[in-house]
DNA sequence: GTGAAAGCGCTAACAC
DNA sequence: GTGTTAGCGCTTTCAC
């Protein structure tokens, strides 16, 4: 029966024959067995019956139905993701990567929004994922909590976090830069340029965070420079929060920051710009977290830069292929937006 | 059995119970019809009964198989996403609208990305989407083929194109905003200005950037203005090809230009700047496409806008509900990038 | 309020 | 090279 056929069929209230193998089967005078060996392209049966059968299927319009051949093979070839945090963007780049890496290695990509670190949505959603049966979870979260992570871990199903990491549990698999380095690389590069005081701007109370704060620590410390509390600022990564957190630094206590996300630096920006300051003169930024496209977003900005959308590849072969936890490693960008500054005896 | 000894089992060889309804069923003394009826919260069941059977689920581990749910019920509850252009970024918002949306509505969304305007693989994407026996496609592109809209519309299966539309075939239902009206609505916000000599820039040679083209068109004839073919350029839409589009307008023949995308228009004022160009005296902006976050992409934008979210918001309604075919309005921010000129005589 | 049983559409032994 | 058949794990109708 063609295409047409079953529309003019449907429209007259004639029966009309269901697309299912079954019915193609009964069409072609073979066996279902024989229909799905051509469907799947098995190479034991003879080439011209195969095709004779998947024109059929053509004509009537077949489309495999997912649900019976996953449950049949019990093979789903699905990466579940779980996005748990918008309010920055690196997300965008991280799934992008993975789009494009499980199409090449032939797998569904079923995507779950969890809310901004909402955490019963999260906890509702995991389990969500793991009624797909998929081969694995890449978690993108912005902050995790124990039951997360421990139904994750309780249920037999491959995953890995991505772009978080707790170093108190090396058992939760991830991939994600290192952020003490960051931390650590964003300072050092302030202090080379003869900055001493040095904020930090927009960091985030949870791992993360401190592990950016602990980099920053790590940096002033080794270069012998004292650390006062008052230059330490917390946000939530957002343009937002950028934005706000300028206010808190408006009184010239620092010569430069680190902005805790590019998008805190790029509120930065916008903000000081508002209020009439000259950058890089008044106010040296760097920020981290910056990617590929951070030339749009804040083109003057200098960055650690990572690259997510690699996160993003590395963390479908990561995860498909069983290997350990990875740091992704950062790039420094510069950009205009950092003023070198005459060293101080 | 609890969780713990599930693993602990598991460790020591021992045979292992796999969680499924029969399992559970066995355990708890009852049928598979009880528990499945406890599961799924249905009403008609002793509390008592459905109470404990969920108890006994939760010590197993229990996870619902959606493959064979969905193909016992006939019932998926899944939106199909097709993605299939990122160049430009308003793909963002509107995933965002519809993963928000769906979860409100106890729909799964399951996402395919499909290259950029590659029409093979689009093609396949579009099959694969229909395998899934989703109650229906969103298809997010910038372009399409007669091939793959006739495959979805041959395929009885409900679908949406979004942010595109093509007035010649009404029976292919969209939701997006109106690009005609978005042409000429940015053009008239220049003419109003004062601006006569507008060049329209980084618009492609498919549906919507012709469409847009024509709103330009409108509007200039109707304010009497000439058009001069050398004053519109064709691209992508992205943020390079605005970049190297500045080239083509830094002759000085026009006095403003709509930017026939957000991308395009920062690719112009980037470029413009580092050409030392001071803007907007030399050179007046407005750009199409801006959304809510776009802001941060170019603060200094003036923009005719769309709210993607809401796009992605409507796009679900749409579908589900079987609405017919809706422009999503837009509305003009104004910045400083537009100078107003004096009205020749 | 609960159980028995049919069957959703497909795959994969195994048989011939 | 192709057919037969037994499920995959769940839902749902029909009994009782």
């Amino acid at each position: 029966m063609r295409k047409d056929d079953y529309n003019k069929r449907k429209r007259l209230g004639m029966k009309v024959t269901k697309p299912t193998i079954k019915n193609i089967a009964r069409a072609a005078g073979v066996s279902t067995a024989t229909v799905s060996r051509a469907l799947a392209y098995k190479n034991n049966l003879k080439p011209a019956t195969a095709k004779r059968i998947r024109q059929i299927a053509q004509e009537m319009g077949y489309h495999k139905n997912v649900a019976a051949s996953q449950l049949a093979s019990n093979m789903t070839n699905t990466i579940a993701v779980i996005i748990n945090y918008t309010q920055t963007d690196f997300w965008i780049g991280i799934l992008n990567g993975i789009l494009h890496r499980a199409r090449e290695l032939n797998h569904q990509v079923i995507t779950f929004y969890a809310g901004d670190n909402d955490s019963r949505r999260l906890t509702q959603t995991v389990n969500e994922a793991l009624e797909h049966q998929a081969n694995g979870i890449l978690m993108i979260s912005g902050k995790m909590e124990q039951e997360q992570v421990e139904i994750l871990s309780t249920a037999h199903m491959p995953y890995r976090l991505i772009s978080i990491y707790n170093p108190e549990h090396p058992e939760h698999r991830y991939v994600s830069s290192n952020n003490v380095e960051i931390g650590e690389q964003a300072t050092n590069y302030l202090i080379k340029r003869g900055h001493r005081r040095i904020g930090l701007v927009g960091i985030d109370h949870y791992l993360t965070g401190q592990q950016r704060l602990f980099g920053y620590q790590r940096a002033m410390t080794a270069a012998g420079l004292p650390i006062n509390p008052h230059w330490i600022h917390y946000g939530d990564y957002s343009y937002q929060d950028g934005k706000k957190l300028f206010s808190a630094i408006q009184d010239g206590s620092v010569t430069a920051v680190v902005a805790g996300s590019n998008m805190i630096g790029a509120g930065l920006l916008k903000a000081a710009t508002q209020a009439g300051w000259r950058l890089p003169e008044q106010l040296s930024i760097i920020s981290i977290d910056g990617s590929d496209t951070c030339e749009l977003t804040t083109p003057e900005l200098t960055t650690v830069s990572q690259d997510f959308y690699q996160m993003g590849i590395t963390s479908v072969d990561n995860l498909l292929q069983d290997q350990p936890s990875t740091f992704i490693p950062t790039t420094l960008i510069e950009r205009d937006s950092v003023q070198p500054l005459p060293t101080e005896k």
